[in-house]
DNA sequence: TCCTTTGCTTGACACCATGTCAATTGACAC
DNA sequence: GTGTCAATTGACATGGTGTCAAGCAAAGGA
């Protein structure tokens, strides 16, 4: 599984996701990856074990290309909770677009395939840690907003982030990013803080 | 496809129903439904064309069912803005549990089924109209939240009560049907009638 | 009683994507 | 030359959907 070429993992891994970014995520099946890798069909079973695997990789790949880990550095050093949600917002929104089709993929076989939907589902879980620092930050300072406690507070600015959200809001309902980000933004001070 | 038994046919309706409210919405197959129906895989095939279609005469069977549209009259007969977003709220949270298995196979299979996928999004499109009706009412006496365009507002409170949503509160956040509710209830007052 | 129609059964088969396996090839290293 | 590595080719299993042809039991009419 790692004895083969690393070249040729690479070629795989970006042939995926450059698949699923012109699908949208869906319609992408092991043949066409590999007649895009320029390899065998079988030969893409020497590197990923299968295609819940190779979906998974590639999420690490993606993060990797686009410094995923960076794009949360300015929410963990906003100062108020106001900031911080704030830029925690923005951040996920931002990184939205570019899991998106991968995200989609992975949550199509999550019925199916439990790999898949326990690696999407542990992302989910990091992201909602992302929620609990932000509203526990807005709790510090005074500003959550009364009559809703901290822990559901986070489960439905979690829920709210959720990618099919995005996928609804983008593209049913023809929202630009740049709407999407201005209200969601608006949406979550309007819930989350106090007199926002 | 309407020459074979009417009962036959009501039994395969409630089989479905049945087995998928039993698995959640997945893991379902046309060979189970045949056998909780009683009859052969084959016989399936002579009341319905395919699964998807199969799929979308058991949403309207649960509607019939359950009386589905007797849910919606108090909202109609909401005389303010602010009481008939509460009402609509309610009727559709109320149905959502009841249409979640369903909904959930017929999403599950959207990705790769046309037919399903249209017909999903068009219940969607028509309790659609009904976000847009409270937003409207509300908008009418002027206790719409200033900042958002009507249209917008709908387009977030369709997204607000989207079955995902639903399906990631009660099951992955543990929430009671109860609780969603009253939060969901909350939040849309809070996102969309000003000064609530 | 015979005959036909109806509604279903049985069994076989095509399709399609995933995943597996065995045998083979071409290149490069020692 | 010999071995090894990375990939190739072709064949095959699996599982679910959907199709097709032939058969069969029961009900109804002449």
């Amino acid at each position: 599984m790692s004895s083969p070429n690393p070249d040729t993992r690479q070629r795989i891994l970006q042939a995926t996701a450059d698949l699923l970014s012109e699908g949208g995520g869906t319609g992408v099946r092991m043949s066409d990856i590999a007649k895009r890798a320029g390899i065998s069909r079988q030969a893409v079973y020497l590197h990923f074990a299968n295609r819940a695997d190779l979906l998974i990789a590639t999420t690490f790949y993606v993060d990797e290309l686009k410094d995923t880990a960076a794009r949360l550095a300015p929410s963990r050093a906003a100062e108020t909770g106001r900031e911080r949600l704030d830029a925690f917002v923005e951040a996920w929104a931002g990184y939205l677009p570019e899991i998106y089709p991968i995200g989609r993929a992975l949550i199509d076989m999550s019925p199916t395939d439990e790999e898949a939907r326990s690696a999407w589902a542990q992302r989910m879980q990091d992201m909602r840690e992302g929620c609990e620092a932000a509203i526990n930050a807005l709790k510090r300072d005074g500003d959550l907003a009364p009559g809703l406690p901290a822990s559901q507070a986070t489960d439905l600015l979690w829920t709210l982030l959720l990618l099919p959200n995005w996928e609804h809001l983008t593209r049913t309902c023809g929202w630009s990013q740049k709407q999407y980000l201005k209200h969601i933004t608006a949406t979550a001070r309007r819930l989350f803080v106090i007199d926002a």
